[in-house]
DNA sequence: GTCCTTTCCG
């Protein structure tokens, strides 16, 4: 008897001495509380469940009253999260002392609300109860982890008064919650405020910096507290790891790998997870997968940094593999495996697998996770499903931004502009404040649709959102305006702008080009190699290319051409050899474009056999024209376009029976020809024309208009191409050209708006020859600056000339 | 008894 009277000091084994106390206690009675046998069981107690089975002892023991057993049972309450029985256990106390309130305090801190865990604190200290060293520390992290900046001030100015400003584990307290609610000023400001540092206030700094985008600094700081005499532990190094991965500093990472495996932490799973992710973002995957594969123990972040690691290196084949190998091993998946699968499905266009990743997320009850479904919209509109993306979105209960962001990306990426448009203009009506990501989406949504009025009301926008200093959404406007043909707008706004990347000078010299601006893309160029920081890229030149070819520099495109790979290194892709056969081409050149094409060192593709065959068509070499014809029809047997261009040709040679050949094989493989439509907007409204078309509400008044304009250019000089037309009288010859759908459109623009106006038109095809004639003399006759944009290009008609010199 | 750490959607 006299050692079951001993105070139970050490827990015995949880299971089997549970039950035996439990059973064994009840007939015996006991003089000294802390030795009653359900005060041993409180004392191994490890859950609410076990605490629920012992309660009834307690009570009946008649002892939980006693100071002792009060104690313990706030204790326990407090660590389940019961905070409300832990309060009513305080409030039956007689005689509180200090060390009550303190263990309660500690449970709000861990298991409750921020608010009850104040309220708590306050009481406490009116009940008049000094607040230790670790209230502090303890309330401090729950504001950190909160992001409650606010509670986190007043904390730190409580802890002042209350005496511990110069404690460690207090100060190291507040320089976290500083860092954690993005005060890094206020963080390094406490740090250096501390008289006494330890290793672990070390840490806190070197992750504030680096959890507030400050790597670098992070990694001097590792340098600076290895002079004030500190070694870097586990903790460090987990902590300065994703700052390397963040420079791709990797030479520091395998330094820090080197140390790791000196002092023995590559055996601590955080430390070789930190590794893993470090060299995959470094873009040293095999690396990345040695560490990985040698690790004993892998928890599911050691997974996770693996499988992202791969998709995000373009590896998404690997990053599947890895993920099923996962799921195989019985490993439960979390919403970061899940969201780095989704990108991987996205990123292969694996609609089924997608699909497979979806059933999984609502089987492990992740549809809750809002980043989760986010990725979920991102992957369907990747996969060509938006309309599966607007289906979840539609569904979301609470959208965020970036939830708004992903499915506008989804509609302006798979070009459905006014889809895009109209929930940008619902987020705002859900006051929904759209950021920079959302701009740079609906930004090439106008630039899409070419419509100058659109293209102000988002450039307003962006001013009154304050982004008009954001480079990427200024890089957009800067691309849009060239598109919806402000060209010299988009120059404005380019020379504004602080800062410009390669993409901005890239959108500007082809915004150049694409409006028959040649010599302008070539000086932009010329500044750009010379005065810029940024380096040209393969892109660039084809910008460059195009814009000689654009405006028939054959000489400078030649020379750029060559230029390219020689002092840059650069491998022309098929789009360079396809813009390369356009300038020679365009430029009559023929015979060289063809021999051209013949040296290519890869299999000539539709857009250089296209080049190719236009270019044929405009300078009438009829036997090169069907040889490109033929290969593009082995190509592309089912593009009704080419079989125009091709049928074109012939007509133009006057070689009637080859085209009604070509359209003979069009009818019999059921192709249809996509029909030319050309587009004005006036005041809102898009109004758009098909060639002969009698349907629009004024075709009467356009009709007559159209006709005494056709008088008007003719007297001025205009003579109809009636070339390309055959098999009719003259008179309907020039009946049909003057229903093209360009002049249909000219004609309404002029009846439609104030004299002076400028007229701005879009046709989805290229313009035609005869109608690009026309729309010369009408820019005369009428004093109208005309634009339009074609599928290739820009043309500004203006007193009789048009930008392009007549070379398109 | 107390302070620091790894994977993360557009």
């Amino acid at each position: 008897m006299a050692s079951t009277l001993k105070p139970c000091s050490s827990p015995l084994p949880a299971k089997s001495s549970f039950n035996d106390r439990l059973y064994s206690s009840q007939s015996v009675s006991w003089h000294r509380p802390h030795t009653h046998p359900s005060f041993s069981l409180l004392e191994i107690c490890s859950s609410m469940k076990e605490l629920n089975q012992i309660l009834p002892l307690v009570i009946k023991s008649g002892l939980s009253d006693q100071p002792i057993f009060q104690a313990k049972l706030i204790g326990l309450f407090s660590r389940f999260g019961r905070l409300p029985q832990a309060t009513l256990v305080l409030d039956r106390v007689a005689e509180k002392t200090d060390e009550l309130y303190h263990s309660l305090l500690k449970g709000h801190a861990h298991n409750s609300t921020l608010d009850d865990g104040f309220l708590f604190f306050t009481r406490m200290r009116l009940e008049g109860v000094q607040p230790v060293v670790y209230n502090f520390t303890y309330l401090l992290k729950t504001c950190g982890d909160n992001f409650d900046l606010a509670r986190g001030k007043v904390l730190h100015a409580l802890m002042i008064t209350s005496g511990y400003g110069s404690n460690v584990f207090a100060m190291t307290a507040v320089v976290n919650m500083y860092a954690k609610c993005r005060q890094i000023n206020e963080s390094k400001k406490m740090f250096d405020s501390m008289p006494q540092k330890d290793l672990v206030s070390w840490n806190a700094i070197i992750a504030a910096y680096a959890q507030n985008g400050l790597s670098g600094t992070a990694l001097h700081t590792v340098i600076s507290m290895q002079q004030e005499g500190e070694r870097p532990d586990s903790i460090t190094l987990v902590t300065i790891l994703p700052a390397c991965a963040d420079f791709k500093f990797s030479k520091i990472g395998k330094s820090i790998h080197a140390y790791a495996m000196r002092a023995g932490f590559v055996m601590l799973v955080n430390v070789s997870t930190a590794l893993v992710d470090m060299y995959s973002k470094c873009g040293l995957l095999d690396t990345a997968r040695l560490v990985f594969d040698r690790m004993s123990v892998k928890n599911v972040v050691s997974w996770n940094s693996m499988i992202d690691g791969h998709a995000q290196n373009g590896r998404s084949e690997e990053a599947m593999k890895l993920f099923r190998m996962m799921m195989d091993k019985g490993v439960k998946p979390t919403d970061v495996t899940i969201m780095a699968a989704l990108g991987a499905c996205a990123d292969l266009g694996d609609l089924d697998q997608g699909r497979l990743v979806h059933k999984l997320l609502i089987e492990y009850g992740l549809q809750s996770d809002i980043s989760v479904m986010n990725s979920l919209i991102a992957m369907y509109s990747r996969c060509r499903r938006v309309d599966l993306a607007a289906e979840i979105f539609g569904n979301l209960k609470n959208k965020t931004l970036v939830s708004w962001n992903s499915v506008i990306l989804g509609y302006a990426q798979k070009a459905y502009p006014y889809e895009a448009l109209k929930l940008f203009c619902n987020m705002r009506k859900e006051n929904m404040k759209p950021d920079s990501f959302t701009l740079v989406s609906v930004i090439p949504a106008v630039a899409y649709l070419s419509i100058l009025h659109h293209a102000k009301w988002i450039h307003g926008y962006v001013i009154r959102s304050c982004l008009h200093k954001n480079v990427y959404v200024m890089t957009a406007l800067v691309d849009m305006y060239a598109k919806c043909g402000g060209v010299n707008i988009a120059r404005r706004l380019f020379d504004m702008m602080e800062e410009r990347h390669l993409i901005t000078w890239n959108a500007m010299i082809d915004g150049y080009g694409t409006h028959g601006h040649g010599r302008a893309a070539l000086e932009l160029f010329q500044e750009m190699i010379h005065r810029s920081p940024v380096k040209p890229n393969n892109v660039t030149f084809l910008c460059v290319l195009s814009a000689c070819s654009h405006s028939g520099l054959v000489g400078e495109g030649l020379h750029y051409f060559a230029l390219m790979k020689k002092d840059y290194g650069f491998e022309p892709s098929m789009e360079h050899y396809g813009t390369m056969v356009d300038l020679l081409g365009r430029a009559g050149r023929l015979e060289e474009a063809w021999n051209f094409i013949q040296e290519m060192p890869m299999e000539p593709g539709t857009s250089v056999y296209g080049a190719m065959l236009g270019a044929c068509k405009i300078h009438q070499n009829v036997e090169l024209g069907e040889k490109a014809g033929n290969a593009l029809l082995k190509l592309e047997p089912e593009d009704g376009g080419y079989y125009v261009l091709l049928a074109n040709m012939y007509a133009t040679a006057s070689m009637w029976n080859e085209v009604a050949k070509v359209r003979k094989n069009m009818e019999n493989k059921g192709i249809k020809k996509n029909p030319g439509f050309t587009c004005i907007q006036l005041k809102n409204k898009v109004h758009t024309f098909y060639s002969g078309c009698t349907n629009h509400p004024l075709s009467r008044e356009i009709y007559k208009r159209l006709e005494k304009l056709m008088d008007e250019i003719k007297a001025a000089g205009y003579v109809p191409d009636t070339n390309s037309i055959h098999d009719v009288e003259d008179d309907v010859k020039m009946q049909l050209l003057s229903s093209h759908s360009e002049k249909l459109a000219i004609s309404f623009g002029l009846i439609s708006t104030a004299p002076g106006t400028t007229i701005q038109i879009r046709k989805n095809l290229r313009v035609c020859g005869d109608c690009h004639s026309a729309t010369k003399f009408i820019s005369l006759v009428t004093g109208r600056e005309i634009i339009v944009r074609d599928m290739q290009r820009f043309h500004h008609f203006k007193d009789g000339q048009c930008s392009c010199g007549d070379y398109w």
